[in-house]
DNA sequence: GTGTTATATAACCGAATGGTTCTATACAAC
DNA sequence: GTTGTATAGAACCATTCGGTTATATAACAC
């Protein structure tokens, strides 16, 4: 019996943070150059602390570093795990493309990449 | 000032699906063709309510559809809003290779594509 | 030193998430 | 009809999430 190995990996962390508008803004907004925290918490209705946490989100992710610069702590966009992200997704391109049906070439591969030994603990 | 939309989107939906590796190992099990639910549960430690709820999830956002044959509800994969992600996850593509500097002429493009006016809720 | 600016942290809150167990529904088989 | 199988739903629980306000820290300006 094949068990799934459901063990989190860097997609995770990188699939939540983009899972909020509001953090997917901020990318929009630092892949325009780098930003501090009162500027990029400018177009939002949001309190200051709450542009902190999504900061901080984005940071754990891997899609944005931080510098200082005097007080700020400018941003800086971090692509890398955008790039996963669309490596991912173009695993199922064929299937978007071929109208949903006979992908059965895929089924090894696709499997052998997201599947591991049974595991006794969730995480 | 500009405000940006934080409205929820598609995409939403989509990477908060996309967040969890059992739900995206059920994608990649639903590749290679349609399964019920206690097929696609077999891999997995948790209870069967516990994968009900995760299709549903998948459900919601798009990625699978749900036949019946007998007392079985196959589902079947749509990777419709996978594009989406690939595409979104696309317009980075230069920020990635070009060695996360000088995107200024993605600037207005990306802003753009994510803000719009003013609101007062959010919500 | 004082004051101002930029950011982070703490404490709290309500809602959502991911899991459970137990029960109900729908269909097939007999 | 009864029984068995596949799935969904309800109730519950602990944790996480996204927000808040109030406070603390850090670096500059004076």
């Amino acid at each position: 019996m094949v068990l799934y190995n459901v063990r989190a990996t860097r997609l995770d962390d990188t699939f939540a943070a983009l899972a909020d508008p509001t953090r997917r803004a901020i990318l929009a907004r630092l892949a325009s150059g780098e930003a501090g925290v009162m500027e990029l918490a400018k177009p939002f209705r949001i309190s200051q602390p709450a542009v902190s946490k999504h900061l901080k989100v984005l940071e754990r992710a891997g899609l944005i570093v931080r510098g200082r610069k005097a007080q700020s702590r400018p941003c800086r966009l971090r692509a890398g795990p955008l790039k996963e992200v669309a490596d991912w997704a173009e695993r199922y391109r064929r299937y978007w493309e071929e109208g949903f049906e006979r992908l059965d070439a895929y089924l090894g591969k696709l499997q052998r990449l997201e599947k591991a030994h049974a595991r006794k603990s969730t995480k």
